[in-house]
DNA sequence: TTAATCTCTATTGAATTGATAGAGTTGATA
DNA sequence: TATCAACTCTATCAATTCAATAGAGATTAA
């Protein structure tokens, strides 16, 4: 399961990508339109900031803006600023491998194989799925209906 | 990622597998071949027996033994039992749906597209993934060498 | 009857999660 | 240049989960 941390983020950026690109949003806005706490989407877009996925502007009329344009931002980059790895395991991830404390055979691991399986095939689809593509899909739905 | 107790049983499950279908194995055994805390490895067992995947024969000479033929149970089956749903969120799971607490509208949430994608892709992995498969590929890697 | 086994519940310590608090820094603007 | 609204950073908190251990009880083959 994501954190409720990740999925707020998920919210929040969605919120940023609908703004005009460049022009800051403020913390407070943000928390109001996401439906997040506020004091805890600070946290957070502290650690989207350092994951180069926002940049902030400070003083008096600042706040986030998306890094990058909303095409070059996916849903895996941000999981990942969150929560860490996607994979199962982490001996299963390829942007964080590490064997895991208590595994007996990393190449005959059985059970390795199908977790790579698993964290590709989720790879796959959170990195095709960007900001973008989330909001045109939403457009046309709202369209439809 | 998977906790270290679904981790565990996965090991437990493949140890099981290898024994002769039907003669139980005992907690001590398994927890010296599957390397896993022979207490902890007992709540393991107990969880997997109340999910149906394994049987138990208790008193003298009893032990654990797999419920089904190796090729009836799959890796999806397992964790589930031990870890909950493959989901990355409540509301994206299909063996155990519930609305998320601060959903906003279910229906055109972009986030739970890309999940339920997510979801999807997992289930059909490790659902295909039988002990049976796994032991055979195994034996075939160590063949190979 | 006994000894070996599973069963069940409780407890523990550490880590994580979700959230709040507050002091500090920055910078546009009046 | 003073001010105030904004971001920055660290600390703290309660609740929960995680990993593991402990021990008393029930069951059954020998």
């Amino acid at each position: 399961m994501l954190s409720q941390k990740a999925r707020y983020a998920l919210r929040a950026m969605m919120v940023l990508a609908e703004a005009a690109p460049g022009t800051p949003t403020m913390t407070g806005e943000l928390a109001t339109r996401a439906v997040v706490p506020k004091k805890f989407l600070e946290q957070i877009l502290l650690a989207l900031k350092a994951a180069g996925l926002v940049f902030s502007t400070r003083g008096r009329s600042g706040g986030y803006a998306l890094a990058a344009p909303t095409d070059k931002i996916d849903f895996a980059a941000i999981v990942r600023a969150i929560d860490g790895p996607l994979a199962l395991a982490p001996c299963a991830s390829r942007t964080a491998y590490r064997r895991c404390d208590d595994c007996l055979d990393v190449e005959t691991c059985d059970i390795r194989r199908a977790l790579i399986e698993v964290r590709d095939a989720t790879a796959t689809i959170l990195e095709g799925r960007t900001l973008a593509e989330a909001l045109q899909l939403r457009r046309r739905k709202i369209k439809a209906a």
